[in-house]
DNA sequence: TAGTGGTCTAGACCACTGA
DNA sequence: CAGTGGTCTAGACCACTAC
């Protein structure tokens, strides 16, 4: 059997993990290792890239390869489609349209968006249920300029999230996480007390610099995101 | 200049974007996009292979490589040490211990971390304050037997994070987030009133199969995390 | 079973950057 | 300026899997 590049960046992982590669020490440079393992540079190289992808390690040219002082630790959620979510635990999946209405921007959503006074956004609220039981809240703003259609789109049986997700293949988001009180109407179609605390989800989301959509997404209590790294 | 899998990739990507590769089509194979584009096999295999790794398009052996229908959304959040998370926002960091004792593992904790039954753990309280305001919770329980050094280890000064961090250098963990209700020694600690909604990160960590630690770190309230993606 | 992606190789040239 | 990583090439064999 050839030596492959995971063999060679299990290897490479192991000897960190074990302590003979240390913290902020150099590493062998990649022509050394591919002799030690028997490989060519490539596969080391490949090898190597990938730790420091990850953050394990870290390469300067010339200066050659260290592990690194504290690895950068990162962590990835999917951030999937409601329904899909839903799905994948089983459970029956039910949408619902609560409000729609078309407005005038408020002054906290425009300045986050960087909009013109006065310019009028698609508000939508709705709610995700699985099993029947009321599993997400939706806050939805959607920018007309951006997307044109939505005015004309039907969201009594699609929800706008997987509207947009085919409308537009592409874009840029900023995500954050919080923790929320539940005010009255949240508790209410959340099947909660006011005051609970709730988990949450905020998107915001581009295409080439122009606002498309803010998004205020409210779990039912006691939700919670878990990835592994 | 000859093209490289970044000139390959981008391009792939504007035709996504602009809609002359739809979701769901099949794209051409490999060998024919390196003739259309005048570069080796390989070059065209590294750039298709990231568009896979960040989840824009799919590949299959033998069925070939498609746009997926709607991109696997993927948010990466790096996890700070606390005090550099700190400091980073230009607050002054400091560090309490707030209690320490060695106790049997509760049953809760034993399932999680698949410990034998009478087993030890060293459990560790401790509060991280920005500015002299309380920042961050942290409840902590570590393994003495897979980390015999943390019994004599002193953490009146240094917390038990980057004291872990310095001893291993590499782990696997599981993260999760979500919402709780504050209790009155949580409020009480954080500054805030019972039954507020806290931010809590829960981090279990493993070493080659056998587990570390079990963290529950809470902040203090109206706290996010954030990312771009 | 045939077609596709997945990977390795050996060699080459280049780009960056620390000494 | 010299050493390191970064990348490309052309060819090869292999592994998976849809058909």
């Amino acid at each position: 059997m050839t030596v492959t590049f995971k063999d060679v960046k299990a290897d490479l992982l192991d000897q960190i993990a074990l302590g003979a590669l240390r913290p902020g020490s150099l590493m062998p440079n990649e022509m050394e290792l591919a002799e030690r393992y028997g490989c060519a540079r490539a596969t080391v190289s490949r090898a190597m890239r990938e730790l420091a992808d990850e953050g394990i390690v870290e390469r300067k040219r010339k200066a050659g390869t260290r592990v690194r002082l504290s690895p950068i630790r990162q962590a990835r959620f999917s951030i999937p489609i409601v329904r899909e979510e839903i799905a994948a635990q089983g459970a029956e999946y039910r949408y619902a349209l609560v409000d729609r209405t078309v407005q005038v921007v408020p002054d906290w959503l425009r300045g986050r968006l960087d909009l013109t006074p006065g310019q009028k956004m698609l508000h939508l609220t709705c709610m995700h249920y699985a099993d029947g039981m009321p599993y997400q809240h939706e806050d939805r703003w959607i920018n007309p300029e951006t997307v044109p259609a939505v005015l004309e789109a039907d969201f009594s049986a699609l929800g706008p999230n997987e509207w947009l997700v085919a409308q537009l293949p592409f874009s840029t988001a900023e995500i954050s996480f919080s923790a929320i009180e539940a005010d009255q109407e949240l508790a209410d179609h959340l099947g909660c007390a006011a005051g609970n605390a709730l988990f949450r989800t905020e998107r915001t989301t581009w295409l080439q610099g122009r606002a498309i959509t803010l998004v205020r997404l409210t779990y039912r209590r006691g939700h919670r995101v878990t990835t592994q790294y």
